[in-house]
DNA sequence: ACCCATTATGACCGTATGGTCATATTAAAA
DNA sequence: TTTTAATATGACCATACGGTCATAATGGGT
């Protein structure tokens, strides 16, 4: 539907270096910023080769999106499997370490994902981000509520405010990682695991106690 | 230093006019997505014009960024000589609202503070970040050491991890309210204030108890 | 009425963009 | 060796960008 036949004829590492390339280039230049003449000098190709891939730019983005949400789609429910038995509070510090190796893993996946946040060029934006944040807030009400029938989450308060709550917190965390000036002085911009990892441990400490007394 | 001399003999309301035009293209397009050339045609101005005011672009956007930045700064400081006396915890809802307020009358400014988050175009965009994000985790943090004075914040927790949280938690609820789908079901965007109000109260709740037992 | 400094103008420049297309290259089939 | 289908190419197009500059318009002081 996004890419040309042509495309999916080509060697696949072929494939993936054009996919790599242009991911790097959307993700740091945003889509409108992005330039086609870089991806294709960059990859050594010429510029109609590209044009016999995807129809087009947006072809080529939605195409490196849908590649980017499934990656994210497939590690969340695999961390969910596989924490199933854990208390909720160990889950969210076991979501928040592997939103840490997945950026460690895939970088510019991250960052194209806070870029398409705060741009409102990107083509069918609105709907790309409910895509995503459908999941993610989906993923934490069921954490949540799997975790209020365990007894372990309080049941006094709005479901939809605690999962805004933890939503801010998590991806704020992960935000701080992958970019620097942005973490009020925690300073977690790629810092080491073990690091991290105490700070985790604190913040899912706070989420769970909150600041007051 | 940064506006030419042409630029402050012109009538006060135009001098307004050109910086509220510039503030929403750069608000909307970012730094290297603005268009001088739309700016001037919806100024209805000569190109030649706004380079008699301004060197060049950069120019006009850290002069534009100066403006915006010290109408934050005055607002936090009013918020915070406001509610000297109050306890912590309302002094943070008064916060909250204040940020909202504030996005109601300059909804460019907070855009634009978006915008450049995720930039890595911006001429000096990691000072600029850094001067913002500064200004606000040192106010959370005066905040947080007088609540803890007053017998109202923990202290068994690092305060460093306490402003993180508190400042991810309002930093996201602001985001909400300018942006859509950004609020995991929560529908803040452009709610009107009564609501608003409620939500807000919640949410310090949850702050200050946490989401555990 | 003249002067003159200040401000406004828009054609023009070099550069870059996304996209096109006739042609060249390749490699397998005949 | 010849034919044929698939792939690669880069000159070229219209458009837009930030920025320049010689010239025109303006308006107060004399």
């Amino acid at each position: 539907m996004e890419a040309k036949k042509t495309f999916f004829n080509l060697p696949e590492e072929k494939q993936k270096r054009v996919l790599e390339t242009a991911l790097e280039e959307f993700s740091e230049k945003g889509y409108e910023g992005a330039s086609i003449n870089l991806i294709v000098s960059k990859l050594g190709i010429a510029k109609g080769s590209i044009y016999q891939y995807f129809t087009d730019k947006k072809s080529l983005f939605l195409f490196i999106f849908d590649y980017a949400v499934e990656l994210i789609r497939k590690t969340l429910k695999q961390v969910k499997h596989e924490t199933k038995e854990e208390p909720t509070f160990e889950r969210i510090r076991r979501s928040l370490l592997a939103g840490v190796d997945f950026i460690e893993r895939h970088p510019f996946i991250y960052r194209g994902y806070l870029k398409m946040m705060f741009e409102r060029e990107a083509p069918f934006r609105q709907e790309l981000l409910q895509r995503i944040r459908l999941f993610s807030s989906e993923y934490l009400t069921s954490l949540l509520l799997e975790g209020r029938e365990k007894g372990e989450i309080r049941k006094d308060m709005n479901l939809e405010t605690m999962v805004f709550l933890l939503d801010a917190v998590m991806d704020r965390f992960l935000q701080a990682y992958a970019t620097p000036y942005l973490d009020s002085g925690l300073n977690l911009h790629r810092m080491k695991r073990s690091e991290i990892e105490r700070h985790v441990d604190e913040i899912v400490k706070l989420i769970s106690k909150g600041i007051g007394r």
